[in-house]
DNA sequence: TAGGCCATCTGGTCCT
DNA sequence: AGGACCAGATGGCCTA
């Protein structure tokens, strides 16, 4: 099962269990005493929290459960803007979705090595193509999801994660993009 | 089985 | 007052 697949799965098999606490089903926490994903765990304590306290425990429960919702939405909208971020990073193999801290790592290196193409180009115009279109003359070095620091200040092999090595980048692409850019392209993920 | 990743809940804090 | 944001906690699923 892919991984992308998987994780369709889990988060429908989340939302199932997600009805068991919706009002709309009129099955609250309290009276269901929780399910097999007692998501924050410790019951009754928390519904004794989320329920019981003095002050109007049932508007106190929705606006708990309002505020809920709230998060979880914004959590989606999150994740949504993690999925598009890595739909604008260059292609990998179908099934290696990267996971949340590996797209930011990787999103910040790749801007680096744009940028670091847009200085060569400006610096050395003419050789500047040939020279990043040698696999792993520049690629190597920042195409991995270490920490951002390392970007700047020079990466040795050994930071190089064992995550990354496998993703196998293609031989540098981001020239490719610079120029597909200079020429008003919309570059995406499926274009390469 | 341990560890990684994830979704969710929760209470606190800040902002409007 | 209510919403947004955040970090900690928890439990499920998966892989090595």
């Amino acid at each position: 099962m892919s991984y992308k697949l998987r994780n369709e799965v889990r988060t429908l098999r989340a939302a199932e269990t997600l009805c068991s606490f919706s009002p709309a089903l009129s099955k609250p926490l309290q009276e269901t005493g929780g399910t097999s994903r007692d998501t924050g765990g410790n019951l009754p304590g928390r519904q004794q929290r989320m329920f019981g306290r003095k002050t109007s425990g049932e508007q106190c429960g929705r606006r708990r459960m309002k505020a809920n919702d709230r998060e979880r939405h914004r959590m989606h909208n999150l994740n949504s803007a993690l999925d598009a971020l890595r739909n604008i990073l260059p292609a990998l193999p179908e099934d290696a979705k990267l996971t949340k801290i590996e797209t930011l790592r990787f999103a910040r290196n790749y801007i680096w090595a744009l940028t670091e193409t847009l200085h060569m180009a400006d610096h050395h115009p003419h050789t500047a193509a040939s020279e990043l279109r040698s696999p792993g003359s520049v690629s190597s070095l920042e195409w991995d999801s270490a920490s951002p620091a390392e970007s700047w200040s020079g990466t040795t092999a050994d930071e190089v994660s064992c995550r990354t090595l496998t993703i196998d980048p293609p031989s540098f692409i981001p020239i490719t993009i610079y120029l597909r850019s200079l020429h008003g392209e919309n570059v995406t993920r499926n274009s390469w």
